[in-house]
DNA sequence: CAATACAGCACCGATTAAGTACTATTTAAC
DNA sequence: GTTAAATAGTACTTAATCGGTGCTGTATTG
């Protein structure tokens, strides 16, 4: 359904914060508590973007992370695929039996590819520094608006925040976030 | 991980074995046959893209389905709805908690959302017409190669092919086609 | 040497998707 | 008119994956 993970969208948010002060040691205790988010969560997403060399990690006492990189050279794909164990690859027409062989030669394949093509390369136009500065709407596709796309979610942020401080872990603590 | 759900690759496969012959009537029991796939779940499939008024069902004796509207006026983004019940919605900020009103006034989801713009559009290019005629390359935003696209999966369709006749139902049915 | 903070690993719980089964309804053929 | 074929709908079961947590180790500072 092409959804994005709940660990790449915290992702996105913690290296967006970092961003704000790209220079200062942010401890992870430090984000996850900004940020409302449970330590542990934070130190594995701290931990894979370091792996990843995203952010540069600093051991012992009054250690921390920082970005590894000026905001301006790391993009979404980049957080993406630190976060996302399975690589980047588009589907196989279908795993179960010959179409391929059989009749299109598997030209559904192509275009699922160039699909994930654009889908990649939509990714990797919006840089972490677009994040904290709006990015003009002209670098990417479609400017304006697209019929049935959603609003989607945030409505209920408020709420949220009125409601609990630390990470919301109820019943409601399921992925909203679909792209479709 | 922006991955595409088995049952809507499904739907492609369907609905592009049926564009050959648009006028004919595929019983559900004969589209399994052909595709190797199981008929409870072609039915599935069927039904719910019959529901989204792509295809369109005889019932009774010699019934089947035919497709609703031509090839050209088909995209993959109308499967893709038809196929995934969550609604085509850009991913919150963070379900947890509120950095939105804290810092950013959430650009972060304007962002986001910019990115689910893109990547629907890429899914309403792409004809279920140019599933079949391939697509020319200008069509789409990348022409060429992206680097870190893998070329991914198909490489044991052959294998496929070779040791079953009918879904692959063993432990290597998992979806193995993730975009990212 | 003690306290702080990252590194890596392994585990557990819960949500969700995938596949299956069963029953009802409709239409064609005999 | 009855039977057979085929779709329509619903509910259920199972399995895989993700999200989250805890523990142990290592490095660095004071």
């Amino acid at each position: 359904m092409l959804r994005i993970s709940k660990i790449t969208d915290y992702g996105t948010l913690i290296m967006t914060h970092m961003a704000w002060q790209p220079e200062r040691l942010y401890s992870a205790a430090e984000l996850a508590d900004s940020l409302g988010l449970g330590l542990p969560t934070v130190s594995k997403v701290l931990k894979a973007l370091g792996r990843h060399q995203l952010v540069s990690s600093l051991r012992g006492a009054h250690g921390g992370y920082k970005l590894a990189r000026p905001a301006r050279e790391i993009t979404v794909a980049d957080i993406v695929d630190a976060l996302e164990e399975q690589p980047f690859g588009l589907t196989e027409c279908s795993a179960s039996s010959g179409v391929c062989g059989l009749e299109s030669g598997c030209r559904i394949r192509v275009n699922w590819m160039h699909i994930n093509t654009v889908v990649r390369r939509a990714l990797e136009d919006v840089k972490l520094a677009d994040m904290i500065e709006p990015v003009p709407h002209v670098v990417l596709g479609a400017p304006a608006a697209l019929p049935t796309v959603a609003a989607s979610g945030h409505g209920d942020h408020a709420a949220a925040l009125a409601a609990n401080v630390h990470p919301v872990r109820g019943p409601d603590s399921r992925a909203k976030h679909p792209i479709s």
